[in-house]
This record gives C-alpha cells, sequence and structure tokens, in this order.
DNA sequence: TATATCCTTTACGTAAACGTCAAGGCACCG
DNA sequence: CGGTGCCTTGACGTTTACGTAAAGGATATA
C-alpha cells in the first residue's frame, strides 16, 4: 500500500520552502482509489477539469486534485455533462473565492438546482407513465384470453 | 389546414377495399404536428421505430406512426435512449398481443422503472448536494439569505 | 413554362466521454 | 541484460441522436 510517491526526481527539485507537506499520488494509484481508468484521468485533465502538477512528465495529483476528482465521480454519477462539472468544479473551487465569485457560483448553482428539479420532475412523470402502462399490461393479463385490439 | 393528403397517386392504387379510411399524413405534417424534424422522423425510420406506408417514394404515417411517435417523444423527452424507446415501444405495440408479450412487456417495463426509480433517487442525492453547497455559499457569503430548502 | 414547395437518398459532421491500440521512456528485479 | 510494470503522448474508434448540405424528382400554382 504505496500511497506517498515512491521518491524520484522530486527530492532535489522542491517542496521544502513551506511545511506542507503534500501527499502526491501517480495516475495509478488515483485510478485505483477512485475505480477511474487512466484514459478518464487524462481526458479530464484535457478537458481543464483536473491539473496535476508535474514531475518530468509524470502526472502528481495533490489533494485538491483529489477533491476535483471527488467532486467530477459525484457530478457524472447524478448525470451531469463534464462541461456541467467543469463549470460548477469552476465555481465551487473558486481559488480567489471573493464574494463576486461566490454570488456567481451562487447563481449556477440555483440555475442548475432548478435544471435539476426538472429532470426529476420528468423522471416522475416516466415513471407515473410507466406505472399506468404496467397496470394496464397487468389489466390485460387479468383478462388473459380475448385478444383484444390494444387501447390507443 | 390540410391534415388529409392531397390527392395523389394513391386513388387508382387500392385503399377502397376496406373501409378503413386511414388519415395519412406527410412527413412534413408529421414533423409540424409533433415538432420534430424531417431528419429526427427518417431517423426513427432507419432505426426502426417508425415504418409509415409508401406511397412511390413518400412516407405516408398512419394512425399507428402517430401513436408511436407519441411514445418516442415521451420516451425522449424524459430521458431514454431511442433503443429504450424501441424495447419499450415493440414491447408495448406488441402487434400479435398475446399473453407471452405481455409478460414479456410487463418485465421489461418494470425493469424500466426500476432504472427510473434509481435515476430518480440520483437526482434527488445530487439536488440535496447542490442544495447543502449552495447554503455554504450562502453561509460564505454571510448573506442574511435564507437557507430555506429548495428541493423537496 | 417557370417558380415555389415538398419530397427523396446519400453521406459527411458533431458533441460527449471515454476505449483502445500503438510506440516508446524510465525504474527496478533477478 | 532482459523482463515487468508504470508512465507518456498521439490518434483513431465507438455510441447516440440527430444536423446539414448536396443533388435531384414530383407536384401545385402563377
Amino acid at each position: 500500500m504505496n500511497t506517498m510517491l515512491r521518491s524520484g526526481a522530486l527530492d532535489a527539485a522542491s517542496e521544502s520552502v513551506l511545511g506542507g507537506q503534500e501527499e502526491l499520488f501517480r495516475i495509478g494509484d488515483m485510478a485505483k482509489g477512485f475505480g477511474v481508468t487512466l484514459r478518464a484521468l487524462r481526458f479530464y485533465e484535457d478537458k481543464g477539469l483536473l491539473s496535476p502538477v508535474r514531475e518530468g512528465t509524470t502526472r502528481l495529483y495533490t489533494h485538491r486534485d483529489r477533491a476535483r476528482l471527488k467532486l467530477i465521480l459525484l457530478g457524472r454519477k447524478v448525470g451531469f455533462s463534464l462541461r456541467d462539472v467543469k463549470q460548477m468544479i469552476d465555481l465551487y473551487d473558486p481559488t480567489g473565492s471573493n464574494s463576486r465569485q461566490l454570488r456567481v457560483a451562487l447563481e449556477k448553482g440555483e440555475k442548475q438546482i432548478r435544471r435539476l428539479q426538472v429532470q426529476r420532475a420528468a423522471v416522475e412523470d416516466a415513471i407515473g407513465e410507466l406505472d399506468a402502462l404496467i397496470g394496464a399490461i397487468r389489466a390485460q393479463l387479468g383478462t388473459a384470453g380475448k385478444t383484444r385490439e390494444i387501447a390507443r
């Protein structure tokens, strides 16, 4: 179980100026840890959703990247597009969190929640419809035998 | 408002054997009537969701096609894939509706409704999360905003 | 006859979210 | 020294649901 970076060219680099001793994950660790593919992680980076630092060419994911990935996966899980997710992340994680940005975030968040409510209503509609159809089929099956034209 | 087919080569053809005087719509009528594009209608046909008859090369949509299209659009509206919709339509509209087919339809319908319920739960989760985030942002802003529940 | 509509088929383009090779670069293991 | 494993960057493939020409046929009307 090696979550820490197994010593690389990093030691000579820097990271000693500030006491911030960050745990750095490599892409494989991330993939396993979060149950996503390497391709997905690179794709998210390509789309500006993640921005791991580099040790040479190797990606190193920080705490912040992990937090972002959690949000990405939450978003995906509930059916947001990556673009939506990016929007929300960019808003939720405003590096310079001033009140203007927060206000924008709030606005977008509210817009998004309204979209979700619409979506929920649609799904509930669908459930209702399907439920009705299922009921109709059950009724048909109840009167098993007569093959009557299916009701309009 | 010309919903009836404006006399074509049909008169000489047939359609007089049975008293069934069907209203036939052309693709443009369908498109306007249902608010979809011609391309979509042809696409649905290509995918086996619709099967209008032909007067020469021109598509003519019957009552049954209109019923199917309604279902297609209902399905699309609530986020089903066309493949799902096709499954459901094929089930819901079993030309030879015997009890075996109905039973299959019932099973698939129930499976589908379970998927929908999962989807609804996911959306509700998302709403909850977003609601929490919005609350957090409001708090950050110190905005004496109403932390009122938007959800539910 | 000319024009305007409406119809047809063929077929490439698009956006999303990756999958799936391909080809190659370090680092450690025996 | 040759694997084995993990990493890299391309770059084309896939699915869904159509959009968007392109090029032409048929019909209704001026």
